[in-house]
DNA sequence: ATTAGGG
DNA sequence: CCCTAAT
């Protein structure tokens, strides 16, 4: 095409803009110089057609270095699906249907008998010594959570799709890893790169975008976003003081289920939880061992653990369905229905402080949070001691439970005490590391929305703005000898990798969005 | 909601 | 991590 002959001239003969965002006053300036050269378009092509050829190309210039430029890059990944393959999970039963006036807990579902032993047995809570952990760790893989398939994930057109088949089976399928994205999500790239603040800023292009943008609106819309923020006044609405679904199916607090909505008995008949650890000192009493067992697993069972809904063997996905919709009242069967518990794909292992650690350095939230320790050699003095005295690792984070503030309402005081504690710090591991170079790898830098929820999809307290920081830091932190890095050390191969995948996409980043600016030029 | 960047 | 501007 002429065109394209045209524009590779125009990439070869023009200086690619190092930032391709970088001051926001130099953004303003070119969109001015846009505007200057409106006049000299001359060109008969319609707008769309020619974005179209352009995008193309676009896109197989994004494609072609996954094969050829970055062979070295290329490794194996491992695509899980363990939300029908977990070996934790609860045994379960449904009773009967029960009326409503049967004064039960507002759940709408009774849990009893946690104490008898079935098939699954619950498993029992192993305890060892902090310095064994670093030696078990490495034969110990922590089971991920079943996630829907990667590719699918990233284009919004296909994220409502239901899949079926990852559902019962738990192999694991093979992706080659490569630099760039795949094929597959092209044409969100188009997508991506039509809607992109430059196209906005030509004024050819203008008209055209405005005429397609309630169809991106819509295309949003039907996408369920990961997380919203948590809003701390939210005085009016107790029924969203629940933050993570700690009541399973309507409440009975909702008027109409009052009336007209049955109950579902459900007895479970045995739990397991996954593998953790606990630290304690040898000459602490049973009873202190007891309660220190006591917090690790109401910590494990209100922190970062998901809880999946299994029926007849397939996983429920959708949170917002009664239970009526989704047939869990009416399939008596014994096994019908079931529980996992899906352990936070990072959460390497618990560990609870011992009893008489202070808790006072804890910044109160309303969520548990649960004592992790980095594998990160305890360079100083200030690691767990027995009497408790001054020194809780800094990383280590006393589990408060969350009742005792009945249930959130410490974070929602009072309307003027403008209370938005700062979170707590959360120090990425290096298998976090590894995941976000990984995803960083393959999506670039610019699509913080699609890392997280390829890579840290279930770990709810990194956003996808931690993520962003996170190589921010990464960067930094590779640039600058290792004599002045602190904290848990990053293994130099990662720190190499941010560097390459960094430069990478730093340059093809610059070259797509000088691309588009050189296009409207033409237009 | 997301992205980018400064604090 | 937080905050904000701009999308």
């Amino acid at each position: 095409m002429v065109l394209q002959k045209r524009l590779e001239y125009g990439f070869n003969g023009y200086k690619v803009p190092p930032t391709p965002r970088a001051p926001r006053s130099a953004r303003k300036r070119a969109s001015k110089s846009w505007k200057k050269n409106e006049d000299h378009n001359n060109n008969r092509m319609c707008a769309f057609d020619l974005l179209a050829t352009v995008a193309g190309e676009l896109l197989h210039e994004g494609d072609k270095p996954n094969q050829e430029e970055n062979k070295a890059f290329k490794t194996e990944e491992k695509d899980c699906d363990q939300g029908s393959c977990n070996k934790s999970f609860f045994l379960s039963e449904i009773i009967s249907k029960a009326p409503v006036s049967d004064s039960g807990p507002t759940s709408g579902i009774t849990v009893s008998d946690f104490s008898q032993k079935a098939p699954s047995a619950p498993k029992s809570v192993e305890i060892c010594k902090i310095e064994d952990i670093n030696n078990k760790e490495m034969t110990n893989e922590v089971p991920t959570n079943g996630k829907p398939p990667l590719v699918n994930n990233l284009d919004s057109n296909v994220n409502l799709v239901i899949r079926d088949d990852d559902e019962n089976s738990c192999g694991c399928t093979q992706n080659n890893k490569t630099f760039g994205p795949p094929s597959r999500i092209g044409d969100r790239r188009i997508r991506r790169l039509l809607a992109s603040k430059q196209w906005k800023n030509c004024p050819k292009f203008n008209d055209d975008y405005r005429n397609k943008k309630s169809f991106y609106k819509h295309q949003r819309s039907l996408r369920d976003y990961p997380f919203k923020k948590r809003k701390l006044y939210q005085f009016d609405n107790p029924s969203n003081s629940n933050e993570d679904g700690s009541s399973l199916g309507p409440t009975s607090q909702d008027p109409a289920f009052q009336t007209q909505d049955s109950h579902v008995k459900l007895k479970i008949k045995s739990f397991r939880v996954p593998e953790f650890f606990i630290e304690i000192p040898e000459t602490a009493t049973v009873s202190s061992l007891k309660r220190t067992v006591m917090e690790a697993v109401t910590a494990i069972f209100s922190g970062e653990l998901h809880v999946g809904v299994m029926l007849r063997g397939k996983r429920i996905r959708d949170d917002d369905k009664t239970l009526l919709q989704t047939g869990i009242c009416h399939d008596n069967k014994l096994d019908a229905l079931g529980f996992t518990l899906e352990p936070n794909k990072f959460q390497d292992r618990y560990v609870v402080s011992p009893p008489g650690t202070p808790k006072s350095l804890t910044r109160y939230s309303n969520e548990v949070v649960v004592i992790q320790h980095d594998d990160a050699p305890v360079t100083n003095s200030r690691n767990i001691t027995e009497t408790g005295g001054v020194g809780v690792d800094s990383r280590a984070l006393v589990a408060v439970p969350a009742s005792n503030s009945g249930g959130g309402l410490a974070v929602r005081k009072s309307k003027h005490a403008e209370v938005a504690q700062r979170r707590i710090r959360r120090p990425f591991s290096v298998s976090e590391v590894e995941a976000l170079v990984e995803a960083v790898e393959k999506l670039g830098t610019g699509r913080w929305r699609d890392v997280k929820l390829r890579a840290f999809d279930d770990a709810k307290h990194r956003t996808y703005v931690d993520l962003k920081d996170k190589w921010k830091t990464l960067v930094h932190t590779a640039r600058i000898s290792p004599q002045q890095r602190r904290g848990e050390p990053v293994p130099q191969e990662l720190l190499d990798r941010v560097l390459t995948a960094h430069g990478y996409w730093s340059y093809h980043q610059a070259k797509n969005q000088f691309k588009q600016t050189e296009i409207c030029r033409l237009l």
